[in-house]
DNA sequence: TATCTATTTGCATATCCATGCAAATATTAT
DNA sequence: ATAATATTTGCATGGATATGCAAATAGATA
């Protein structure tokens, strides 16, 4: 009579950590998963000053086009901002979302973290 | 006589953004990347309390060596701890860690921003 | 218009990866 | 030793994706 359900489903009621309403989609952390990406919005970040594709496909040794895609991966990712300006697309790190993402997943952590509170 | 070599090679001077050497590298990013995984380690950070394999499995709609798979995957980017108590396998997620990664990603941001200085 | 430059897009390919299932391993209990 | 439970691992597979090349598009210039 031990009738097998398919899942038990006898789940914990999911009490997220604090406010981890800010919580990014893994669409962005995705964004930075790949090296290639990463280092292109390190890149960015240091320069602190906007690039056009093809200056920052200057210094990577991969296609163009492969840039080109990268740079748009990010910037829907909300890691990046871009200003078309004649036939050139400048690139800049949005500097302000990021610090504001991290941020917050910094604070939801240290909220969570168990020794931090009683 | 315009001889094409394979990259200019007019590559910028790579100033990193200040201190970005506490960078995560793009393998914690993939850690988090898949929604399975970043809902799993949220799930757990909600809780602030060691869970088996299998109790978190029960909380999700795939197998449960996936799970095992997942869990460790998070371990090995960092992000969790696992302790082995008989045959069960404790994990946490590791709130010193995450806050400290997140924080210094935080702060280089900020430093980095353009309008933040001068 | 015609041409040149900058960027994007379509397509093919090779690799990575999430998933499920089954088998193996580890640990405890009988 | 045998059995039962918890976890990991091997294997196959379908789907996602990073990459390169070529063509298309957008914009500036002659």
């Amino acid at each position: 009579m031990d009738m097998q359900i398919d899942k038990p489903q006898k789940r914990d009621k999911n009490v997220w950590c604090c406010g981890i309403d800010g919580i990014p989609s893994p669409r962005f952390f995705k964004a930075l998963s790949d090296p290639t990406r990463l280092n292109i919005m390190l890149y960015l970040a240091g320069l602190r000053e906007p690039r056009t594709v093809s200056q920052v496909a200057e210094n990577f040794p991969i296609d163009l086009s492969v840039v080109s895609r990268h740079l748009s991966a990010l910037k829907e990712a909300g890691a990046l901002l871009s200003e078309k300006t004649g036939k050139e697309v400048l690139y800049t790190v949005d500097y302000v979302f990021l610090a504001e993402m991290f941020k917050g997943m910094a604070e939801a952590m240290e909220s969570c973290c168990p020794s931090s509170q009683e």
